[in-house]
DNA sequence: AATGAATGAGATTTCATTCAT
DNA sequence: TATGAATGAAATCTCATTCAT
């Protein structure tokens, strides 16, 4: 008896990504990404049940890698402008460095297929984060003006200036990391 | 192509919109977008040469009323931060009002179908906001930090507020327009 | 504007059943059908909605050709005995004469496919058969023992001996049918 | 193929059955089969040579089962009439206690699977019964009609009644079965 | 201008079977 | 013996587009 093979898992894992970036959720085709990934499109099938269950589990595990580089940047004994500092410079390497992921979590979550994720296992990923926000809300450092104001102004705009300066075809300077994280600081900030 | 009746072209356009909600781009076919705007696929091709033709003229045409309705509202004669805040206010209304449109455009603006628009083209909708923008910069009242920058945080949270509202079920309030510019400018501001 | 045309209607239907005797339920796809009828499988999908569609209607319209042969060669006039002769008679030329669409209503029956057809509907056609029967039975001429028993030894056996006979290769004698007729009268008549 | 274990012999068996009566010979895979049998499909391949060999021994297996219970209640001491009604009040209980066998059998000697089955082997099962019926016609007690005829009217209603009463979903009373015979036998007599 | 019919290409998914353990 | 992994072939059905009226 063969057992399954993570390679193989993680090789899916990625052509899914890459073959949805390249040509959109339109004409991104199970055979396209199977073939991409270097097997046959009936082997993807033992891997997921279907062509949703496929992109789904895409997205859920770009997420949850993103909440595990955050957490790995933690460190709960600073002020909570630094730890959000820090936090914003690590998520915006990782935007940078694999600016696929990000951009296929931005596709993913502008679509209908977002409905089919539960939210709430989401979030725990950014649990901690969303503590530390809190804090700064009981502190009088932050305003306290709910939780999608803040989304709004201090994650959401990451992928997009990753994006950005990925169609510039250049990274983003330690500079300008800096400036932008004061800018979504300054809209947050009490 | 031999364009006629208009109301056709704005069924279209609407069943267009109507359609990629619901499905996403994945799943929206060009019979469906047809026969939603109760006309046949091949009427379609009347107005359209194509269907990417016909997802990007939809685009094209939102962003257009996007721009159109920030025009209405402009009043060069007041101060730098009112021009920007009338014109929030605005939007936010609009996408609020036509939370589809502007969903429609997120979807599309996140899709490789993107790299089809002249960008040039668009922003032409919207020079006089940018003329705004590059004077509040030169007064030294607006952060000189380049235009990626500052779209991150004066237009890009837009749509995403709406959304989030939408998905809350109930309108957002004036004290909640007026907190959500405010948190824009204070990123933008000097 | 082109319209449906009634003679590809027929090739499907002729198609449907030929295939389906040919290679049974198990190996009939829709691409031979329609291969067969010399038609695309898109095409196929114009005229209906999906296989089972395809199945059941052509099923339907077998029962439905059953029942105007039988109706083309009823005579009131005559004696119950007569009558039910007669029909018998038909049938069984009817079988001989189109044993693959017997065949086929055979098949079928024997299916589960059977379920999604509404047998009342089905029985209309049969309605004058199964009124002269019931005539037999109130002049007691015919065992009143319910319509399943009746159906069993008057109707049952008739593409039976079809296709008995079909195997042999050679067709029924006008005395063979006599013969058979008997035997169903036998069993039904008091 | 190398036979083992009786347990999972049986189960398959019964598997088979199952799922061809339920989802019919167009939708029965070997896959949903073995699952149904609880083993794997690769398993499925050590009892079985193919699909093919499946289908027809289960069939050959239920008519061995048939002429089994049949040749258990033979009495060659008693008069043909009696012989008869014992057997067919025995294959009715049987159809009635097991309707899925034999609503599999007639499915499949509908299905031009059946032409895989050696018909002579078959018989040979019911050798016994067949002498009874010749020395019937021998003794001027049975009409000289050839041996479908006998067929169509002595075997062929029995599971089409099974079946009927199965979908009443009441068990036949004795009554029923002593009149159903009767019908059977009086189709047969001289 | 408008549309139902038509279709080749291609989508997703299942199948029967073999492989490797 | 037993089985999960693997796959080429084929299934059903939809698509974007053109045809013919």
């Amino acid at each position: 008896m063969r057992t399954k093979d993570g390679e193989k898992q993680r090789a899916l894992f990625e052509a899914t990504i890459r073959v949805v970036n390249e040509l959109g959720f339109a004409s991104s085709s199970v055979s396209k990404i199977a073939k991409s990934a270097g097997i046959s499109p009936s082997t993807l099938y033992i891997y997921h049940k279907n062509k949703e269950d496929l992109l789904v589990s895409t997205y859920v595990e770009v997420k949850r890698e993103m909440g595990a580089a955050m957490a790995g940047c933690f460190d709960e004994s600073l002020p909570v402008r630094d730890i959000l500092r820090k936090v914003w410079f690590v998520l915006l390497q990782c935007a940078c460095a694999r600016p696929d992921h990000y951009r296929y979590a931005e596709q993913f979550s502008n679509s209908p297929y977002l409905e089919l994720v539960d939210q709430e296992e989401l979030e725990r990923h950014f649990r901690p984060l969303l503590e530390v926000v809190q804090r700064g809300i009981e502190r009088k450092i932050i305003k306290d003006v709910g939780r999608p104001l803040l989304k709004a102004f201090l994650f959401h705009p990451i992928p997009f200036l990753a994006n950005a300066w990925l169609r510039e075809g250049r990274p983003m300077t330690e500079a300008e990391m800096e400036t932008s994280f004061t800018m979504a600081w300054d809209a947050i900030r009490l």
